[in-house]
DNA sequence: GGACTGGAATCATCA
DNA sequence: TCTGATGATTCCAGT
């Protein structure tokens, strides 16, 4: 078979593999699209989602209605649902949770075991205890053997070695994790692990697999070590985070209100369940897996409090659900908490805004600007970023390119109030962009971090909360942001976990901000950086592209661009592909390299004609460059413009720009950042227009855009960017323009079909609100957001679904969505949405995506006549 | 002494 | 089934 990587890039022919592996990349949802049809029915259902789509169409996220979305939503999937909570697995969770969450509803039973699975416990407990992965735990939890801790509050224990106090409280289904999972990990493994943690010890052992068991010195059992346990305990915390001072997050009550969050999820997990992944999982009994939908289930994005040192564990907060007990130590956490940071001004109290219920879930896709609030990164991440394991020590925040930190600012926001920035890590594949499951932020402390921040559970996911202040014009530089990485064994195992760690490297960090609005509601905003490679070796081996000099071309070709980045070779090749949308390979053809004027940094490429020397409107093409087998870097994107049409170089600020604009114009550099964004492949679906951000310039000039963001631009962009920071600008969004009609790839035609195609997500299903409107252009700034946000536009802002570069839309309900929800008044044009797929995806899941895209498309003539 | 880092050995999985 | 290649983890050592 081959590999993912060649599967993504794929571009043998023959590839057609099927995933490999399971795609990683493919998370379940992917399988829940599969079942397409399944997804069409919930569609419909979501009528009621349409209608509330509507209302908020704006892409706000309402939070005041609680349920609104999700409500109605809720029912009918969830009744499905329910069903899980048949599982005996499920019950179990259920149990656990704490009251609110079953209160939510059923939905929310649902998601529990989701949820579950990723464990919270990844979370690192302390922060940068973090680094134990929970979901060890969870694995071991399904593996059941965690008995001992699901009821114990402990159990999460490892979670949060640091949380200690409260984790006692807590119990959490992760717990299961607790209990097991993996023991190596975690607990012991880090050396940090409390003591307790041998009492936790228990025997997870779930986790055969993962070598380390065996290598891991720390690990107390030592070789048995399966079992190992993981500490939480309670106390210990590792404590790096010397504050102990628990910050209560200021939101923290309020978050635990979010039963809206739930019903996101639990529509998205309805859905899932429906699928047919669900099916069979109820037949079993098992619990479905759960997608990762369905951790954002949990509403709960439970606060974190950090004490100083550690940091709750997320379990703990999320699992504990009972309400009652969750508040409660929360704000005390926060309270106390908060000292650590130097900063000061800014007290985590005060966001309140959080307290909206109903946020949305992680793996919703939100715009990143909508009516006068745009978050933009304005500094994007470096590329690369060495992830450390739970068995090493921190290997530092994420770096800027240019050195510095990321840095994310919200424009348009007049107020006083601070907010709360939220930062999570996110995929970087062609999906829509979601949590990542093998990566965890972690929260960094120290002497030269200037920047206060706190973690909280979001459903297993660890999401570091950074005010943005109004003195600071709601900028901040991100410093006291790492990155986890969780073994792959570990989170394999967990229950609901459907994609495969092997290979799936590639991260960005996704920053969100809730804005509350006089009217009640609450506007949520989304910006995901470039991608982020996470493997040591990946970084030291793949060509990385981090800018070209163009991004269209008359289809004669002939002209030069210069690509910047890293690890290319004097023999590199640079390959420009074509797919059809339903994968296949329409033209291949390799770029004349200039090896004199290249560089292991920078290549000198001719730009081979276009196949078609007759074009009538903009073809999107993607090219990558090729070290040799499995060496290639992330599929770039291209356009060959009408010979007659004067080609723009270098927009590729324009493209974004456009959309983005807002944010900021785009340096007229010659070399686009855009990275790839996600590299994602290509795959039919996206349509290289997806790739929108990329595209950017491109598009923009010509077409609309798509609302690509700039994705691309990144870093560099930030670096531009960055200075302009300072503007708050209000500037309207853009929307994405979505609509633009992006370019569309020829065979892809109508905007339309794109946004069918998108869909990737078919079992998510997100409410329309989400999407802003505007968002599409979401992330304007710099970087080009990726294709994460979504945002790019178009698809972002259709799609719920996250935006992620990869992101891809949904099919119908996001058109649905995009309709009306474009508050903006923008014709929700389109949302066009894309999808891109993760470069790793075989065959079987562009065939899949193919159905899926087909049944869409179907459907949405449907929808179309009707 | 500890946090970062970079490099690389070792083991697992893939092809 | 064996083997080389590739990827994931764990260790080490330098700053």
């Amino acid at each position: 078979m081959k590999s993912a990587e060649e599967d993504a890039y794929g571009y043998t022919p023959n590839v057609s593999l099927s995933l490999p592996l399971g795609n990683p990349c493919l998370p379940s949802q992917y399988h829940s699209l599969q079942s397409s049809p399944t997804i069409s029915v919930s569609v419909s259902e979501p009528h009621s989602y349409d209608t509330q789509d509507d209302m908020r169409a704006a892409g706000y996220y309402s939070s005041s209605s609680v349920r609104p979305n999700g409500a109605p939503t809720l029912e009918s999937p969830r009744i499905e649902i329910t069903a899980y909570g048949q599982f005996p697995e499920d019950e179990v969770e259920e149990s656990n949770l704490p009251v609110a969450k079953r209160v939510n509803s059923i939905v929310t039973l649902t998601l529990p075991s989701a949820d579950g699975y990723r464990d919270p416990s990844c979370l690192s407990p302390a922060s940068s205890i973090s680094s134990r992965s929970c979901h060890s735990e969870a694995s071991s939890y399904e593996s059941g053997f965690s008995y001992n801790y699901d009821n114990s509050p402990q159990n999460s224990p490892w979670q949060s070695p640091s949380v200690s106090p409260k984790g006692s409280t807590l119990a959490l289904p992760g717990d299961g994790c607790t209990s097991g999972g993996s023991p190596r990990h975690s607990p012991s493994t880090s050396p940090r692990t409390s003591l307790t943690d041998d009492n936790w010890i228990g025997q997870r052992g779930s986790r055969p697999n993962s070598p380390c068991g065996a290598k891991r010195k720390y690990s107390f059992n030592g070789s048995g070590a399966p079992h190992k346990h993981f500490p939480y305990s309670p106390n210990h915390s590792p404590g790096p985070s010397p504050q102990i001072s628990p910050r209560i997050s200021v939101t923290e009550e309020t978050w635990l209100p979010n039963t809206n969050q739930y019903t996101n999820s639990a529509i998205l997990a309805a859905i899932n369940a429906l699928t047919t992944d669900g099916v069979a999982d109820l037949g079993e009994g098992i619990p479905m897996k759960a997608r990762k939908t369905s951790q954002e289930h949990n509403p709960s994005v439970s606060l974190k409090v950090e004490p100083g040192g550690e940091e709750l564990s997320p379990g703990e907060l999320c699992l504990d659900d009972h309400p009652s007990n969750r508040l409660p130590l929360k704000k005390e956490g926060y309270c106390g908490g908060f000292l650590d940071v130097p900063q000061q001004p800014y007290s985590w109290s005060k966001p309140k805004q959080y307290v909206s219920p109903s946020l949305p879930a992680l793996d919703w896709q939100l715009p990143s600007s909508s009516g006068p609030y745009s978050l933009q990164i304005e500094v994007q991440p470096k590329s690369h970023h060495r992830a450390h394991y739970e068995t090493e020590g921190s290997r530092g925040a994420v770096k800027a390119l240019a050195g510095g930190h990321p840095i994310v600012q919200l424009h348009g926001y007049m107020e006083s109030e601070p907010l709360t920035l939220q930062l999570f890590i996110g995929t970087a594949d062609d999906r829509l962009l979601r949590p990542h499951a093998f990566y965890q932020v972690h929260r960094i402390t120290g002497k030269t971090v200037s920047t206060p921040s706190h973690e909280a559970l979001h459903n297993n996911t660890k999401v570091l909360e950074i005010p943005l202040l109004p003195e600071n014009n709601m900028r901040a530089m991100i410093d006291c942001a790492g990155i986890l990485k969780l073994r792959n064994s570990d989170i394999e195992l967990r229950k609901g976990e459907t994609d495969i760690g092997r290979k799936n490297t590639r991260v960005r960090m996704v920053f969100r901000v809730h804005i509350n609005q006089p009217t009640g509601r609450t506007v949520s905003l989304q910006a995901a950086s470039n991608p982020i490679e996470c493997s040591q070796r990946s970084a030291q081996e793949l060509p990385l592209v981090d800018k070209q000099s163009l991004e269209t071309c008359p289809a004669p070709g002939g002209e030069r661009m210069l690509l910047d980045g890293h690890n290319f070779q004097h023999d590199s090749k640079v390959v420009f592909v074509e797919k059809a949308q339903d994968g296949h390979h329409l033209w291949e053809t390799e770029a004349k390299v200039d090896r004199d004027a290249s560089k292991s940094n920078s290549l000198l490429v001719e730009i081979p004609p276009y196949r078609n020397q007759r074009l009538s409107t903009p073809v999107h093409v993607n090219f990558y460059v090729c070290n040799g087998k499995r060496k290639r870097s992330q599929y770039q994107r291209f356009t060959y413009v009408p010979a007659s049409v004067p080609t723009i170089k270098t927009e590729p600020h324009d493209d974004y720009d456009a959309p983005l604009v807002c944010s900021q114009p785009g340096p007229g550099l010659s070399l686009h950042p855009k990275q790839y964004f996600p590299p994602q492949v290509m795959t039919p679906m996206m349509t290289p227009d997806l790739r929108p951000c990329v595209v950017g310039g491109a598009y923009s000039v010509s077409q609309p855009r798509l609302a690509t963001k700039p994705s691309s631009l990144p870093s560099s962009s930030s670096p531009s960017t960055s200075p302009k920071l300072h503007d708050l600008s209000p500037s309207p969004f853009p929307k994405c323009l979505p609509a633009a009609p992006a370019v569309q790839h020829p065979g892809q035609q109508s905007p339309i079909s794109h946004v069918s195609i998108i869909q990737e997500t078919p079992g998510r299903y997100q409410p329309p609100n989400l999407y802003p409107p505007s968002s599409c252009s979401s992330s304007p700034t710099s970087q080009p957001s990726t294709p994460t946000d979504a945002p790019f536009s178009p698809t972002h802002c259709m799609t719920p679904g996250s935006t992620s570069p990869g992101a891809q839309q949904h099919p119908k309900v996001p058109e649905r969505g995009r309709a009306s929800l474009q508050e903006d008044g923008s014709p929700p044009t389109l949302a066009v949405s894309i999808k891109q797929e993760p470069q790793e995806l075989d065959q079987m899941y562009l065939d899949d995506v193919n159905e899926i895209i087909r049944n869409d498309l179907s459907s949405i003539s449907v929808h179309s006549h009707a």
